[in-house]
Parts: structure tokens; sequence; C-alpha cells
DNA sequence: ATAACTGTTCGTAATATTGCGAACAAATAT
DNA sequence: ATATTTGTTCGCAATATTACGAACAGTTAT
């Protein structure tokens, strides 16, 4: 009835839709990865919400984190990345 | 700290964020409109819940619903689409 | 007038989301 | 060895989401 790729589309959306996980995918795609603690200096909620909101993206694939002990890097996951634009582009295009 | 942009993008993001909402915004932007009953005919869930989801899509201003006694037809709300549409664009291609 | 049709609203329930502070874990610095 | 730094996990609370059936409202058919 509805689709893979519906049901793919509505999962990254979800991921994008809350204020704090936009600013953090826009912060990591315009300078790749960046640390959470660099986040936590921004924006004005607790650290633990932060690591939530850090590991739902995470959960729906649109990023990555790699421990620099102690330090955590995130990254935006390319090709998940690329595969929800593709999703988005074609589903505005219609 | 975070701007109306992202703000925007968020709010029309969650609403996009249910497979049965993808898959209204996908036939209406298809056909442009479709009535509720054509919907509650093909998706399996009760009429109740679909309502629910149009409302939702409606609030996020996605869609507009027009009564066309005793039915309603809905539609894409263009201009609002065309701004999830351009919000998205520019996310994804910073 | 009554029945049928279409869709919304209400009440309810289960689950998910958002948020915080405290406690914790792991590595580094003193 | 102890303290500091970084970030996660836990426990909790408030609110939102998802879903259903029953009841309702408005229009059309009988």
């Amino acid at each position: 009835m509805i689709n893979d790729r519906q049901k793919k589309l509505a999962r990254y959306a979800k991921a994008l839709g809350h204020p704090v996980r936009v600013y953090v995918l826009q912060t990591l795609s315009l300078q790749s990865c960046c640390y959470s603690g660099d986040l936590t200096e921004i924006l004005p909620i607790a650290k633990s919400t932060l690591s939530q909101h850090l590991k739902e993206l995470k959960d729906a694939g649109l990023i990555q984190g790699e421990t620099e002990a102690p330090r955590v890097k995130y990254c935006i996951n390319k090709q998940n990345w690329e595969e929800a634009k593709e999703l988005l582009k074609t589903f505005f295009e219609l």
C-alpha cells in the first residue's frame, strides 16, 4: 500500500522535524563535522537533551559519531544524506 | 539562535514525518486534489485517523480543504508547498 | 420524515517525544 | 591517585502523537 520510498522519506522527514536537529544538520553539512561540545556551547539546551537529538539523527542514519576521546566527532552520513536529498527532491518534483 | 527558516523547515518536515501523510501529499500533488473518501478507501486506517492526519497537514499549511457537500475536497496549498520545497532544496544544497 | 452518506469531533488508550538534572563511564590532566 | 573534561545513560515529568470506535453534524436521497 505505502511503499518503501514513502516510508523512508517519512523517516528522514521525521528526523528533520525539530528545529534543533535542523540546526545541527545544517551546521554539519556546512563544516562537514563538529564536536558535540561545540553545539552544547551554542544551543540553549541541556547536554543530555542534545545527546538525545544526536542519537535520533544517528538512528535515522543522517549522521554518524566517531569517538575521539574524550570527545565525539559527529559528521554527516553522506550516503544517507544523499538518499534523503534524492527522496525529497523526487517527492517535490512530481 | 535558531532562525525562522530553520523553524519553518522543521515544521514542514514534521508534517511530512509520517508515511500516511507522505502518501496523501504525493497523491494530492499528482492529481492536484482529491476527496477524503478516495483516501479512506485505499488507506488501511480508520476514517477518524485519516481525518486527524489531514488536519495536521492543514495546520502545517501544506493542504487546504474545501467543502463540496457532502464531501470535502482537499488540495495542495501551492504557496506553502513551494515554500517547503524551497526551504528543503536550499537546506540540502548548502 | 427518515434513511443514507461523508466527514469531523470526542473520549480513550498506548506509545513517543521533548526536556531536565543527576549519576555514570572513559580518557586526560594534575 | 585524584580531579577534570566530555558525553552518554537513567529516572522522571509533561506533553504530543497515533489510533480506534462511537457519537455527532450537515447534506442528499427515499
